[in-house]
RNA sequence: GCCGGGGUGGCGAAAUAGGUAGACGCACAGGACUUAAAAUCCUGAGUUUCGCAAGAGACGUGCGGGUUCGAUUCCCGCCCUCGGUACCA
């Protein structure tokens, strides 16, 4: 049996691509280092190892990113792509704890798994650059990075409420709390105050906006960083408390509406709540205070009406003296955003409206719409022009802002200010399996930074990571952990018990991964200005804030330090879309295995029951049994088949759902690919690919194909290629075109970044003793895209009514002068009104009766 | 609610400086080869009406309007869907 044999050829290139040097990405003064070549550095995210291993999901994208890869390396480029392992983290302790292993032992199986899965998938890494976040040759440098930030006093230790899920028995991120819930499991989160280790990103909160301009990112990432940064200008206004000394600052970012305060609203966490409250509103207060703190911030959020109790205290309208303004206290106001005080103007804010409407407070309408100058009954929340506002009676909306606030600022009753919703990053977790924090506690119990000989801090080795229940890490209960007698001063020292999250090791591994093996710095000046930055970022839009906003602040950190030559560390970002799977459920919305279903015609039932289900899409999951194992398919169909497949189902960025259907058609493609090549006997087909000659249309045929690829590395819908590359194909075979040998490599170069494995034999079978990867990318000759006859389109009233052949050339008149003669049957006895010619393509006639 | 992405055949999808809608492929139907099946190859097909047929006509890119000789593409108003986000002052 001769034919293609995907299994043979595979392996048999597998084997010499893992065995040479030929993904190798050289870094200046390593041996083979060609500096005349310009770098790429084309990154994937790094996968979290999970036990379940890799589906042909995840595999989608890295696939995208090795078809780039491959063409930049074919177009001269030294091109860094590396892969590694994102491996601390929760979930490999988890799963640890449950099967009563080492979570370090779970790791590595799980890693080794994953490299196996992507090496059949024959992406061309550079191997040798492999990292492991939990190998204390990495982390030791995420502890030394940990120490610069430190250093430049972004890092800070305070008790704070933080979100704590009792569940995960740790303590997460803002950016992990999602209503209330944690974004890993789905877990319920409450608020509790316990000491942290606490990042200063705030501090860089204007930079890590202003710096989204120049990044060619979706915008949509661009926009959720955005507001998750939560920029608001507006300014503190100061009210003073009557018969107090004290006074109430808040945050408005609309100080031109100044003059229509007719309340004040503080949080229930106000720290002048108890104070300023008077003996007759104790009670009152004091039950509102108490229904308030029971309820967790997610009843607090679902709570629709607006609730609020009065304090019995006035303070004075800065602006208005002897205006008294009543002060209350409500929910509807965050203690944590702001300054914990909103000025109720019910005239112009929602919330304001409905909290004055159920307490009977007076409205005072302020702002009147611009173009008609009426006072709306309700609220009125645009900008328009000031009235009933004393001075500034007649300024638009944007002058009083600024003006109202210079005479705050110049009587001291506020100033101008920025506010940002972006909290502090918690850093700290009550974990294991991270990595150990860098900084010691002293006889004292002073905070101590560890000598950089220290490094790297090593987990102690233990058997019980479970977490304990008090809310402290495990590390905790490791006696030569918390007490150990330091060799240097002799004294009794303890280590930090929490340990860093799973963002940590990600904050940085892109700039690793240009110098990974350096053993006296975590990299090399030199290696990090020749490499700059990553050119091309690669991976899910999940990771649009939190690590993405975290490795853009170590970067700026590490940019201020003197030591990465770029503000950013991710040039171009493209997020991939996700593949998912069809998956079946029954009349009661119960799911049902796609393995329990059959298709009957145009609908589908259960096997044992025959119950009908409904089809619908989702995304891969183990309970659907809807997951497609990438290692099935190649084994089955080959990596080649795979890998194109993956690429026809649809655009790299859209979702598509995967059917197994489909891939017969890409199987298809590459045997005629091949039986273009090789005949019967195993033999190349010289008179069909080496011919002597080339075919007239032949040259079409190519570059056309050409084009579209081309085009599509711009938009990363490779789906395209493939259907250019199958038309071109179709083509060759329809019009009995021979090749010369050139035009068959010209194919084979086009096809090899989709398919390695069949380019690169057939390139070999052709004669070819070295690499196609090296051989160079096809160049598009314009002039071989010109056809000499077109088909024209004869239209009537816009409808198509002919088409005839004609010459390129065809003048506008000649053009006409055909189309009416054509078009006669059409247009007999009618009026002719105009008539319309585009080049190369239609005539429109227009007529009238 | 607000902010994004998206609605095109039975299915995955092509095509937008406005110019032949459905390329390419799946599934389907018919045929060839075969004792037969698989594989392979060829042919057909958006829907619909008329016709024995060759063929001819009408309608078609979520819905309703508009601009234009001509709209999947531009404008206005809606509907649905998938993401993100939400007492943010």
């Amino acid at each position: 049996m001769s034919g293609y044999n995907h299994k043979e050829i595979e392996q048999k290139w597998q084997k010499r691509w893992y065995e040479s040097d030929v993904y190798k990405a050289y870094n200046p003064d390593e041996p083979g280092f060609d500096k005349n070549k310009k770098s790429f550095y084309i990154l994937d995210m790094f996968p979290y190892p999970s036990g379940s291993g890799l589906h042909v999901g995840h595999a989608s994208g890295y696939i995208g990113t090795d078809i780039v890869t491959r063409q930049k390396r074919m177009q001269g480029f030294n091109v860094l792509h590396p892969m590694g392992w994102d491996a601390f983290g929760l979930p490999a302790e988890q799963y640890a704890i449950q099967t009563n292993q080492h979570p370090r032992h779970v790791t590595d199986v799980n890693t080794a798994n994953f490299r196996r899965q992507l090496k059949l998938l024959a992406l061309s890494y550079d191997w040798k650059r492999e990292i492991d976040t939990s190998n204390p040759d990495y982390y030791r440098w995420t502890q030394w990075i940990f120490l610069q930030l430190y250093k430049k006093g972004l890092v800070y230790r305070k008790e704070m409420p933080v979100w704590w899920c009792e569940e995960l028995k740790t303590v997460l991120a803002n950016e992990e709390v999602i209503n209330g819930r944690s974004e890993r499991g789905n877990f319920p989160c409450v608020r509790k105050p316990l000491y942290q280790w606490v990042f200063k990103i705030t501090a860089y909160a204007d930079r890590l906006l202003e710096d989204l301009d120049g990044l060619d990112w979706p915008e949509n990432v661009k926009k959720m960083q955005a507001d998750w940064i939560g920029r608001s200008l507006g300014a503190e206004i100061n009210f003073s408390v009557m018969e107090h000394k004290h006074s109430i600052c808040v945050f408005s970012t609309r100080p031109d509406t100044l003059y229509g305060v007719t309340a004040l609203v503080i949080a229930p966490e106000h720290p002048l709540v108890k104070e300023i409250t008077t003996t007759a509103c104790q009670s009152k207060i004091d039950a509102y205070l108490s229904k308030a703190m029971a309820k967790s911030d997610r009843e607090r959020k679902a709570e629709e009406e607006i609730t609020a109790e009065f304090t019995g205290a006035y303070c004075e309208h800065p602006l208005m003296k002897g205006q008294k303004v009543p002060i209350y206290i409500a929910d509807y106001v965050l203690a944590d955003y702001g300054t914990g005080a909103v000025m109720a103007v019910p005239a112009h804010d929602e919330r304001d409206f409905l909290f004055a409407k159920k307490y009977d407070l007076p409205f005072k309408a302020v702002i009147a719409p611009k173009s008609d100058g009426k006072t709306l009954e309700s609220c009125f929340t645009d900008d328009g022009t000031l009235v009933h506002s004393e001075e500034f009676s007649g300024l638009s909306s944007a002058e009083a802002r600024e003006k109202i606030t210079k005479k705050l600022e110049d009587n001291h009753l506020g100033k101008s200010k920025i506010f940002y919703k972006i909290r502090d990053w918690i850093f700290s977790r009550q974990r294991y399996w991270g990595e150990p924090f860098p900084l010691y506690f002293d006889e004292n119990g002073e905070v101590v930074m560890a000598d950089e000989s220290d490094l790297p801090i090593t987990l102690p080795d233990m058997t019980d990571f479970a977490p304990s229940p008090d809310g402290s890490s495990p590390l905790a209960r490791v006696k030569e952990w918390t007490s150990f007698k330091h060799p240097k001063t002799s004294k009794t020292w303890g280590h930090v018990t929490h340990t860093m999250p799973g963002w940590a090791g990600s904050c940085w591994y892109y700039l690793r991964f240009m110098d990974p093996m350096n053993t006296k710095k975590a990299f090399d000046e030199k290696v990090v200005n020749y490499w700059q930055q990553v050119d091309l970022y690669v991976g899910g839009a999940s990771h649009a804030v939190m690590h993405l906003l975290y490795a853009r602040f170590w970067h700026k950190v590490l940019f201020d330090l003197g030591l990465v030559p770029t503000k950013e560390p991710f040039k171009k970002l493209f997020n991939q879309g996700m593949v998912t799977a069809y998956a079946y459920k029954d009349k009661t919305q119960r799911l049902v295995p796609s393995d329990e279903v059959e298709q009957v015609g145009q609908s589908y039932r259960r096997k044992s029951t025959g119950e009908p289900v409904e089809k619908f899409i989702s995304k891969m999951a183990k309970s659907l049994r809807n997951v497609v194992n990438p290692d099935d398919v190649i084994e089955n169909k080959g990596c080649d088949v795979l890998r194109t497949y993956e690429m026809f189902m649809g655009p790299l960025g859209d979702e598509k759902p995967w059917a197994d259907e489909g891939i017969s058609g890409c199987e298809k493609f590459l045997r005629k690919v091949w039986n273009l090549f090789i005949d019967d006997n195993d033999q190349i087909r010289g008179d069909k690919v080496c011919a002597p000659k080339a075919h007239d249309k032949s040259h079409y045929s190519l570059h056309k194909c050409l084009k579209r690829i081309n085009d599509s590395f711009n938009n990363f819908n490779f789906n395209t290629s493939i259907a250019g590359m199958m038309e071109a194909l179709n083509e060759i075979q329809d019009q009995q075109i021979d090749l010369t040998k050139e035009q068959s490599e010209f194919f084979l170069k086009m096809l090899f970044p989709f398919a390695p494995h069949i380019s690169s034999e057939l390139w070999e079978r052709l004669g070819n003793k070295d690499w196609i990867d090296f051989a160079g990318w096809p160049i598009l000759e314009e002039d071989k895209l010109v056809k000499n006859d077109f088909e024209l389109v004869l239209q009537v009233n816009g409808k198509i009514r002919k088409k005839v052949e004609a010459n390129v050339g065809l003048t506008d008149e000649a053009a006409k002068q055909m189309a009416l003669e054509q078009l006669n049957e059409f247009i007999a006895g009618k009026e002719i009104v105009r008539v319309i010619y585009v080049q190369n393509k239609i005539v429109n006639v227009v007529v009238k009766g």
